[in-house]
DNA sequence: ATGCCTCGAGTTCA
DNA sequence: CTCGAGGCAT
């Protein structure tokens, strides 16, 4: 390579660099972008004649060209934390003082660096001899993906730092980000090019940075802010953030300028009132601000709660709302009659998304907030996914708009509404004779959880029971073609569709032929999709689940009497009293024989379960009889003395105190007795018990690998839906709860895990990444 | 009795 | 996801 060559390479990068650090960090751009991608052109053509000349820093290297198979783990040597939240001015008084208990020796109030909680995504950027290396995402905190391929093309980030006493070793903690200009022009181009476009800025940016093409990445804006330090080797660093910050500054990083230094809790407040003005008007959305000690040595003494440092929070701001104006006030009716008030919406931009329908409820939340139509309401959209009203804007209510009267009567069906006294939930009394119930109820029953039933979807349903083709779950199972057909055409008729050509014809044929099947196939299935799909108050898919493994056949849960259901675990009183009585209903055990004589069959029954043993022995079911003041150590009494139960139903009030019960547990237990319904439950109870007992197996199957083991699953897996990974886990035995708590045995978090994976490292759970318990599947642990 | 912890049920939009 | 309510441990 020639001198003049070689000087000219140098001389365009420096430019570039230049170029684009005034661009991206300084935020004044010194040259049109026509320019700029003219000196970049010239470069490429330069280096494309010197290939040995290319080196990793430089700008041409910022667009990577290969796409990745799939991101390699990080792991991160300081973990990168996430921090304690704030919402009220109190607990920032709070965080306050707990670090003056720490730091005794502090006199006057403690200075913190404020800075805005920017919405992106946090990585860690590691820096050798000034030259990036490595970057990566937070991940978990302690384990992120390597991304440096991708970040490289964010032109914001640096290749090099510049600049005197650079750390032979450092990492770099901030934030990626896009702003919402960029984010505005993104979508406008997607919408163009006829793409998806995202929701809000955080998201592009998530999805730009995940791209395995590092080529796209390269086409997105995206924007970075350093606020903080991984890492560092060989090097000497200022003593406190905000002069750690400006140091980053002085290297080349980007750091956010609208940063401040503020003292005792009344600054921090009075700094988040600030950049909560200035909020519209910024570059970029946040979503609260971050204060943090600004003394180093300060930040070391306090350390850590967990995973949390004890040296900074952030502050967030309340969820972003939209005002817009209640159109009307509906109320919907659920499988259980209950009812719903909505309130319908003027269209409404909120959280990314346009919402027109929006919960109120129940009454009595409504008429807490005594929304009205006409009224402007604020919205919001509870932990960003489901629109609620928030309040009324009193200012601006019309004059003349009455309060809203719940309705006495089903909509629906005209049956009385009822709403137990110390319930919030109104219901409607019609039952199963309410079309709206009915069509809920048949709905459930063909859910992919119930009984999974192909191509019986929302209008099929309301159309075979508006025409009175199907009144209960069963008739679905004896309908044919041609009432499928026949159903169509009127439901076509009624609602004045253009009659039919031959080819209509056809696909009606194709459709009612799909539902056909859909409905046969649904015919082999297991005792707890069967059990779940029929809609009992209070047994969802695990109570279901539950009755099932327990008790083990349909024929048992069927004739199942309350005490016996209340022996299971996590069914007690109420759950009980529900089950038992759907099975006391005639119409109901109706149902059932028509569907299994019309080919339902359930695949999976089984003896009952042998560790119910121990629930139901002699003193086990009197304490589960409910008799008042007859409590557990009566119980246990009271059964040394008995034979059986049914010898129980023929004492009286002299036989009980002979068994040496106090007197006022005797005569309650006399009383009980009187009655005939409670005699005839003992010996059913009774008489279930020993068939149970009796058809039990012995030998306990063997456990399997993860039985009592309870997990929870967060995030997106990659390699399988949720589904699938839960039905492993309970292939090996462990339980698949919904919430975290310090019950939980360990957490599987995909990607994009929110607030579960926060609380298991709260509470210091075991979590497991995607490989982590993909290994686990592929070997359970034994025994 | 009290306070977790889980489950059930209802919910929106693309 | 969030609420209420049921179950159960303390």
């Amino acid at each position: 390579m020639s001198d003049p060559d070689f000087e000219r390479l140098q001389a365009l990068r420096d430019e570039i660099r230049q170029h684009d650090h005034r661009y991206y960090v300084l935020d004044a751009p010194s040259v049109p972008d026509a320019e700029y991608d003219r000196l970049m052109r010239e470069l490429r053509a330069l280096e494309a004649e010197h290939p040995d000349r290319v080196t990793p820093d430089s700008p041409t290297q910022r667009v990577g060209g290969k796409a990745l198979e799939g991101f390699a783990e990080v792991h991160h040597a300081l973990p990168m934390l996430s921090l304690d939240n704030a919402f009220e001015d109190l607990d920032v008084f709070d965080f306050d003082r707990r670090a003056h208990e720490r730091l005794a020796d502090a006199a006057g109030p403690i200075a913190y660096s404020a800075e805005p909680k920017l919405d992106g995504l946090a990585i860690s950027l590691r820096y050798e001899d000034g030259v990036l290396v490595r970057g990566a995402t937070r991940g978990d905190g302690t384990t992120g993906e390597e991304v440096t391929a991708n970040l490289r093309t964010v032109a914001a980030i640096p290749l090099r730092l510049r600049g005197a006493g650079v750390p032979r070793v450092l990492e770099v903690r901030g934030e990626v980000f896009m702003r919402k200009a960029d984010f505005e022009r993104l979508n406008a181009r997607a919408l163009e090019a006829g793409d998806r476009t995202f929701a809000n800025p955080r998201n592009a940016a998530a999805g730009s940075l995940r791209q395995l093409d590092p080529a796209v990445t390269a086409q997105r804006r995206l924007s970075f802010y350093a606020y903080g330090i991984g890492e560092v080797e060989d090097g000497a660093l200022p003593d406190t953030h905000t002069g750690l910050i400006g140091r980053l500054g002085d290297w080349g990083l980007p750091v956010c300028p609208e940063r401040a230094r503020v003292e005792g809790p009344e600054g921090c407040l009075g700094y988040y009132r600030r950049i909560d003005a200035v909020r519209p008007g910024l570059p970029y959305d946040i979503d609260g601000v971050v204060y943090k000690v600004d003394r180093l040595a300060w930040q070391t003494r306090l350390g850590f709660v967990s995973r949390a440092p004890r040296w900074a929070i952030a502050h967030k701001y309340p969820a972003q709302e939209a005002l817009t104006v209640v159109e009307a006030i509906d109320v919907q009716v659920g499988r259980t009659g209950a009812i719903t008030p909505v309130a319908r919406l003027a269209p409404v931009f909120v959280g990314g998304v346009t919402v027109t329908n929006a919960t109120l409820h129940n009454f009595i939340e409504l008429a807490r907030k005594d929304v009205r139509v006409g009224d402007t309401v604020s919205v919001r959209r509870a932990g960003d996914v489901i629109p609620e009203v928030v309040g009324v804007v009193a200012e601006r209510r019309p004059a003349g708009a009455e309060p809203w009267v719940p309705p006495t009567h089903c909509p629906v069906c005209g049956s009385h509404i009822e709403r137990p006294e110390d319930e919030a939930i109104a219901r409607c009394s019609g039952g199963l004779t309410c079309p709206a119930q009915r069509k809920e109820a048949i709905r459930h029953f063909a859910a992919r959880r119930a009984m999974d039933i192909e191509g019986l979807g929302e209008r099929y349903v309301d159309n075979l029971v508006e025409l009175g083709y199907v009144d209960s779950v069963a008739d679905l199972y004896h309908l044919g073609l041609d009432d499928f057909l026949e159903m169509k055409r009127r439901a076509d008729e009624r609602d004045g569709v253009t009659p039919e050509t031959v080819k209509a014809g056809k696909i009606a044929t194709q459709w009612a032929g799909n539902l056909l099947a859909g409905i046969g196939a649904s015919r082999d299935t297991t005792l707890a999709r069967l059990l779940f799909a029929l809609g009992i108050r209070h047994v969802g898919e695990s109570t279901a689940r539950t009755l099932a493994d327990w008790l083990g056949s349909l024929a048992v849960v069927r004739r199942a009497p309350a005490p016996v259901l209340r022996a299971l675990p996590d069914v007690g009183g109420a759950v009980a009293a529900s089950i038992a009585e759907f099975f006391a209903q005639p119409g109901n055990q109706a149902v059932i024989d028509r569907l299994l004589e019309r080919g339902v069959r359930i695949t999976d029954q089984h003896p009952p379960a042998p560790k119910l043993a121990e629930r139901l022995g002699l003193a086990e079911l009197l304490a589960l009889l409910a008799v008042p003041k007859l409590t557990e150590l009566r119980s246990r009494q009271l059964a040394e003395r008995l034979a059986s139960l049914d010898e129980l139903a023929g004492m009286g009030l002299e036989a009980l105190r002979a068994t040496g019960l106090p007197e006022e547990v005797a005569a309650s237990l006399a009383a009980w007795l009187e009655a005939d319904e409670h005699r005839a439950l003992l010996q059913r109870a009774d008489a279930l018990r020993v068939e149970l007992l009796a058809a039990m197996p012995h030998a306990a199957a063997a456990e399997a690998p993860l039985a009592g083991r309870t997990v929870v699953l967060t995030g997106t897996l990659s390699g399988m839906t949720r589904e699938t990974a839960k039905a492993r886990l309970e292939a090996l035995g462990a339980r698949v709860a919904g919430s975290v708590s310090t019950k939980t045995d360990f957490v599987v978090a995909g990607a994009d895990a929110g607030s579960k994976l926060a609380k298991a490292r709260e509470l210091g759970v075991t979590v497991l990444d995607e490989d982590a318990f993909a290994a686990l599947l592929a070997e359970p642990p034994r025994g």
